[in-house]
RNA sequence: GCCCUGAUAGUGUAGUUGGCCUAUCAUGUGACCCUGUCACGGUCACGACCCGGGUUCGAAUCCCGGUCAGGGCG
């Protein structure tokens, strides 16, 4: 399932291997909740070289409905997607006041835009996941917002474990199977839940509840305080990690996998990610500019658009020019993993980062 | 040449029975933000009463003159 290539510090080259596939870690996952991403196909991310997605259980399971995938065998199928996906549980939907009614013992209630409440608990996660038959399953997790009481997240943890455990002992079959730590931002907190999902031993560990609104050094420490106790030849996962430095300072701590919507949103507001910095393209220095955004850049968008066009798009507000804004931070995400691994691989990586942070500022 | 109508941020506008206008809204520009459901998103800042005179305690608002624009008549 997961195999480690090289280590270079604590920062390591892996391979996970999957029912539709194999990937080198680190990688970096764009987000398509409902098995679209934002104004992107699934072509559009075979071209950026998107090899691994995550898509949303929870909101799979609203529409299309289950019976749409137990039809068209599975998500790959329905959204015509070879590559990796994975699908989050509907633990992080606990942040959103408009979704989230109460918690249980037992699991989420849920509200449903589109009909009735949704109970969330492990035996249902299990039961959407098996019709949805994504590659790797998050196991279902409590999260709280930033900000709370010890106790509250020491009560919201013990749930966490419950739900976690459970989805374990109902798992079977081919698909993987990831479970998610929690804490906030107590260091104790941290260290137990992180002792307590490695010892359920999932296929893989992930640390949630980070990215929230705590400052990145918080974060940091939290991640620090998890990973040795994360069974290092499993893969390791902090969820909902997109800012650039952020995923290469987890990388540095033994970081494999990250996923968020930030490069795809940022993107639409015109904010491109480059190895020469940040572009904001709103700027009206880009008025008459006929470079693309990054010449040295093998994406489509890049190879066929000036920054002019581009930025004429952006204040347009038109959806297709957010499509080849997304689909330029979406390679350049790919671009930047592949560089990260390239330098472990080469034991070089101390100083692509230093590098690479030394460059990646706001321009103009 | 005469008459009528109008003139408010870069653009389009609200206000025009005088005070609550340090002037509305949209767009624009600038800055910051966006992290496991991503709205064509959010927050903040900048930016204007055509010019001159008058009435009045007080004028974007009323009066006079001018300029410009549109329309009408010669």
């Amino acid at each position: 399932m997961f195999s480690l290539v090289k280590e270079d510090g604590n920062a390591r080259v892996g391979i996970l291997k999957t029912a539709h596939g194999e990937v080198e870690t680190p990688f970096f996952m764009p987000v398509a909740t409902r098995g679209v991403g934002r104004f992107v196909s699934a072509e559009d991310y075979i071209q950026a070289k998107v090899k691994v997605i995550i898509a949303n259980a929870f909101f799979l399971s609203l529409t299309p409905g289950l019976e749409m995938f137990e039809k068209r065998g599975g998500i790959h199928k329905f959204m015509h997607y070879p590559g990796i996906i994975f699908t989050d549980c509907g633990g992080f939907q606990m942040l959103r006041e408009n979704l989230l009614l109460e918690t249980t013992n037992n699991g989420i209630l849920l509200k449903n835009p589109e009909g009735k409440d949704v109970f969330m608990r492990p035996e249902k996660l299990l039961e959407i996941s098996k019709k949805i038959n994504s590659d790797v399953i998050m196991a279902l997790d409590c999260v709280l917002p930033y900000g709370r009481s010890r106790e509250q997240y020491l009560e919201a943890l013990q749930k966490s474990h419950r739900w976690t455990k459970k989805c374990k002992d109902l798992h079977s079959g081919e698909q993987l199977l990831f479970g998610i730590t929690q804490g906030g931002t107590f260091e104790d907190l941290r260290e137990s839940s992180a002792k307590a999902i490695n010892a359920m031993d999932f296929d893989g560990n992930a640390i949630g509840g980070v990215g929230i609104g705590e400052p990145s050094e918080l974060l940091y420490k939290m991640v620090d305080i998890s990973i040795p106790h994360l069974n290092k030849n499993k893969p390791r996962y902090v969820m909902g990690l997109g800012k650039p430095e952020q995923i290469i300072e987890c990388v540095e701590r033994g970081i494999d996998i990250f996923d968020s919507i930030y490069p795809q949103k940022n993107a639409r507001h015109g904010m491109l990610f480059t190895f020469s910095g940040i572009i904001d393209l709103g700027k009206e220095i880009y008025k008459f500019d006929e470079l693309p955004i990054e010449q040295s850049c093998l994406c489509f968008t890049c190879q066929t658009f000036s920054r002019s066009y581009l930025r004429y798009l952006l204040k347009k507000d038109d959806a297709v020019g957010k499509r080849f804004l997304t689909i330029h931070n979406l390679f350049f995400m790919q671009e930047f993993m592949r560089k990260i691994r390239e330098s472990i691989r080469e034991g070089k990586f101390q100083e692509f980062k230093k590098e690479f942070l030394r460059k990646h500022k706001k321009m103009n």
